[in-house]
DNA sequence: TTATTAAAAGACCTTTTTGTCTTTTAATAA
DNA sequence: TTATTAAAAGACAAAAAGGTCTTTTAATAA
């Protein structure tokens, strides 16, 4: 439904949103690190970013990522659209090249509910409510183990 | 979330369940047309679908593929177990190695109910209970177009 | 103005997914 | 028992996704 492209940018700038500014700005390889993510991929990726115009860069010294404010008022989906294009997340679940609710799949019923909700979330908040309500309640923004040794007792 | 394999086989087998038994065989070519699928790509499936006994198979003149009386029993889950495995279907929407409702990913809350229902749906109905399902309500099992002079005007 | 820093650009590589083609095997009907 | 039919098997091939590496460009601090 999403690409680990798309997962690793939405992730990425929303960790963005919260620990940078235009006075500090963040390398990719701490992104990279506190994510848990291959570094020169995220790098790809933020090229992309910055050309859609959804994350801003300054190279040089002190220089790396952050959002502007025009950054900060975009949302998930804008994200999404840039890297894997809404269609793919849009799509019918099983398939059907064809499907709505007149003509629906045997899903249709079961998954058109949860992609309005998906969809409003990721619609109506911007990237900066969105990275506030992350801190809010404390949902988890890192690919990593937080707790590796639950795993390998 | 699921593998175009997985989907063309899920709407094969179904396809099967509605159309053949073991009197009335049905060959890849025919579901492929039907469907839309690929013919040697979905010749490819089945194959592992039959390895798997989702579906039976026998070959020569008036062979084909059908359900057996076991098969009708087994679920959708079973043949997206068979081609993706579940972990595909079952790991978190945001790529989130940890996710769960005491460590949660952005939308975990937004994601659970949905895949709680789908597994339902994939788990609790068997075969022959969903493709009846099918009928009843007259939900679609073709990739095709079925009205083509909608989208070229 | 020069050294340093960090992104930009682009070439390259690997794996997975998707899809194709040819040959072999097995069932059956004539 | 032989021709026919249709799946099984396996080798290929193309495209997409995922990931790496090296060189170039731009900013800035010394």
């Amino acid at each position: 439904m999403l690409s680990n492209a798309s997962k690793y940018a939405i992730l990425s700038t929303l960790y963005l949103a919260q620990h940078s500014n235009e006075q500090r700005k963040i390398s990719v390889k701490e992104i990279a690190e506190n994510i848990d993510v291959p570094n020169p991929f995220l790098a790809k990726l933020f090229q992309q970013l910055v050309r859609g115009k959804i994350i801003s860069s300054t190279k040089g010294p002190h220089g790396g990522f952050y959002l502007s404010e025009r950054n900060k008022k975009k949302n998930v989906l804008d994200i999404i659209d840039n890297i894997d294009g809404l269609n793919k997340l849009n799509g019918c679940f099983m398939g059907l090249h064809e499907c709505d609710s007149t003509n629906p799949c045997p899903v249709h019923f079961i998954v058109e509910p949860f992609k309005n909700n998906l969809f409003t979330k990721f619609r109506d908040l911007t990237i900066i409510e969105f990275a506030q309500e992350i801190s809010d309640f404390n949902t988890l923004l890192t690919l990593k183990n937080v707790n590796p040794s639950f795993k390998t007792p």
